[in-house]
DNA sequence: AGGCCGTACTG
DNA sequence: CAGTAC
DNA sequence: GCCT
């Protein structure tokens, strides 16, 4: 079984806490370190704005290259948060090395250093990203290292490689100034690093992926879809139905031609026939009777495509579900992204810069011509600012982002990205379990991460495993029609879509996203009567699906407020559970494959808000901060359960289908397959 | 210089 | 209130 | 980090 992947062999957890980093940034609060406990801040020199200019002035006095710091001195970081010095201390006098590590600290990464005389260098390597020094012989460095430096894998490179990126205003590679391990290359100096790129320049020319295929973010990862496992349970699923093709690669991109209304390839297995072009929502259901093998799920799209603009908000712009241009380079920047999601600390700035990471890569995704013909465009693009385009020409240069390649050779990172995964598990969940040495999934349960207070530990076993497999869509389909069949038996005439990445046109989900609202063509006498029956009719149907054993756990049901000031508002109830689907009819003999568990949430909506709420529910997420960014904007305050104007907000506007949104916002329709907003 | 989605639950 | 989820 |  796959979660067997979890068991990574790691080392034993434990001795983290000899060190201690410590961390002063150019102003304000000394960020506590994620690994390690947070040492006293040193004494910052020159305390406050005039920070940098002390910096520059000690590192110049007493260091021996000069440090030309450009008239700009950068405010912003430099050296990913995720990166971990630590300064050999041999060779360098006590002001130089402290004038590195405030230099460091000036660049936004972290210093490590040892806690006491006892702890060896070796411990310290554990946790540093880099080692800085000032020898310059590699078997000096060897023996400055200790034994166990080699099966680190941590190189040392000269300090001089930090007023490189100072000056570059980005983290440079290490390549020409690593000492040790000797490359094999001769690149021991400046010039070197062009020959050993230059296949992966090519690499990112041809748009093929730019990460190496092993890459450690693999280590705990399962694979993002498609595996033959669950494309072969997409046949049987198919089967069931009557047969289908099997699923199309992820896809969904613009056909090959310029901006302009383009024939967009867009998924289908949703269109019931009722209704318009545009209306790609609803039942899939009962259209297995529809005999001739159907087609897969994608189908060109009929209706028309809004064309590109180089709009900040990714909202105006279509995306499809992989840049048909960029996509490597998505990929590249996304790496960034979640390495500051992991070290961003609520309260503090940082939480702006992942955010901003995520709309310039919303923005790259998007635009419709391929950079690497010409990366100086970067800078025109709305979203893409001084820093980012720096990366894209350097991704362009090398074949690679310094930074991006630097985090994915950190194993700390890979893990904690892995427990990002589990339900409950976040950037604070992540770093708290990694320090106190959680290196798999069994770690994190006995330290009683994600919800493993409330199941135990073993139960968390048996469970989360299964919740990391993508669902295919026939399971998604297959799931809401039972719970939609659970709905009719009560309550009669109900719609319903199926919406998140679904509706997108993602070819596997992580959960099953189901938004149901009585349906006025239907059974306009059926209508719910009040909030308390569409909240009494969910815990019915919660009741019957736990009867059947569909349903197995409840993750949460929410209530929300009725009330907005004095006036009753529309709400949504909703329900988050986790569901084992009864074998397939279908599958038959192949019943020596158990059925995984799944989460789901049922969303139980209102006729009358039907649209906001599909709008709400379908992402992407980005797709979503930016339709409400809009609606703020332009006077509104929009959220899955309605449009209100913001001067009156205890009215809530009909907005029975989405279109309505999209026009009193002055957006144009996006079709739901062009909402892949997120990397 | 100020803002960055909006709401709800858990501990 | 911090952290997390959707 | 980027936009207004």
């Amino acid at each position: 079984m796959s979660s067997t992947r979890l068991g990574v062999p790691l080392r034993s957890p434990g001795r983290a806490r000899l060190v201690s980093a410590t961390s002063a940034t150019s102003s304000q609060t000394a960020p506590s370190s994620p690994l390690g406990s947070a040492a006293p801040a040193p004494s910052r020199a020159g305390s406050g704005a005039s920070a940098p200019r002390t910096l520059h002035a000690l590192v110049r006095a007493r260091t021996p290259d000069a440090l030309s710091a450009p008239a700009g001195s950068p405010s912003k970081r430099i050296l990913a948060p995720s990166t971990r010095v630590h300064v050999l201390p041999d060779k360098l006098g006590q002001a130089h090395i402290d004038a590195l590590r405030q230099l460091v600290a000036h660049l936004g990464a972290l210093n490590v250093v040892r806690s006491s005389h006892t702890a060896s260098v070796a411990v310290s390597l554990d946790y540093a990203t880099v080692v800085l020094s000032e020898i310059r012989a590699p078997k000096r460095a060897e023996r400055a290292l200790g034994d166990e430096a080699e099966s680190r894998g941590v190189p040392v490179l000269h300090h001089s490689w930090l007023t490189a990126c100072l000056e570059a205003g980005i983290q440079v590679p290490h390549e020409a100034y690593q000492i040790y391990p000797r490359l094999t290359a001769p690149a021991a100096s400046a010039s070197a690093s062009a020959s050993a790129s230059a296949s992966a320049l090519k690499r990112a020319a041809s748009n093929e992926p730019a990460s190496p295929r092993r890459h450690p973010e693999k280590i705990l990862r399962l694979e993002e879809s498609g595996t033959e496992e669950e494309q072969e349970q997409d046949e049987a699923y198919a089967a069931l139905r009557g047969g289908y093709a099997s699923a199309e690669e992820e896809e969904g991109g613009y056909g090959s031609h310029e901006e302009g209304t383009l024939p967009v390839m867009v998924p289908r297995g949703i269109d019931k026939g009722k209704g318009r072009a545009l209306d790609v929502d609803a039942s899939p259901s009962r259209r297995a009777s529809a005999s001739p093998t159907p087609p897969p799920h994608v189908v060109a799209y009929e209706g028309a495509v809004p064309a590109w603009q180089n709009s900040a908000n990714a909202c105006f712009r279509p995306t499809p579900i992989r840049s048909m241009f960029n996509q490597p380079l998505v990929d590249e920047l996304e790496v960034i992204r979640v390495s500051r999601v992991l070290f961003e600390k609520n309260g503090a700035r940082d939480q702006h810069n992942s955010a901003a990471y995520g709309r310039a890569i919303s923005a790259i995704k998007a635009y419709p011509h391929p950079l690497a013909k010409d990366p100086k465009k970067a800078k025109e693009i709305a979203g893409v600012g001084a820093k980012i385009y720096k990366a894209v020409l350097q991704f362009y240069e090398l074949g690679y982002v310094a930074e991006a390649r630097a985090i994915r050779g950190d194993q700390s990172h890979a893990i904690m990205k892995s427990f990002l995964d589990f339900y409950g598990v976040g950037p604070a969940g992540a770093r708290k379990a990694y320090q106190q040495g959680a290196r798999s999934l069994q770690d994190l349960c006995s330290l009683g991460g994600s919800y493993s207070d409330r199941l135990g530990r073993e139960e968390c076993l048996r469970i989360l495993p299964d919740l990391l497999h993508r669902i295919p869509r026939r399971e998604c389909e297959f799931i809401a029609e039972l719970i939609h069949d659970e709905f009719e038996k009560i309550h009669p005439g109900m719609k319903y879509t199926i919406c998140g990445g679904y509706r997108r046109g993602k070819a596997t989900s992580g959960d099953v996203d189901v938004v149901l609202a009585p349906d006025p063509e239907k059974a306009p006498v059926g209508d719910l009567k009040s909030l308390k029956h569409q909240t009494r009719l969910l815990h019915q149907v919660l009741e019957a699906l736990k009867k059947k054993a569909v349903m197995t756990h409840i993750v949460s049901v929410a209530q929300p407020s009725e009330y907005y000031g004095e006036a009753i508002v529309p709400h949504c109830d909703i329900a988050e559970i986790v569901v084992l689907p009864p074998s397939l009819p279908g599958a038959g003999a192949d019943a020596t494959k158990r059925p995984r568990y799944r989460r789901v949430d049922i969303i139980l909506t209102r006729a009358e808000v039907y649209g906001a709420t599909v709008l709400g529910w379908t992402g992407s997420k980005q797709f979503e901060k930016d339709i409400r960014r809009q609606a703020r904007q332009q006077g509104y305050k929009f959220h899955s359960t309605g449009l209100v104007r913001l001067e009156q907000p205890g009215v809530t506007l009909d907005t029975p289908q989405e279109q309505d949104i999209f026009e009193l916002l002055g957006v144009p329709y996006m079709p739901p397959h062009l909402r892949n907003c997120d990397a």
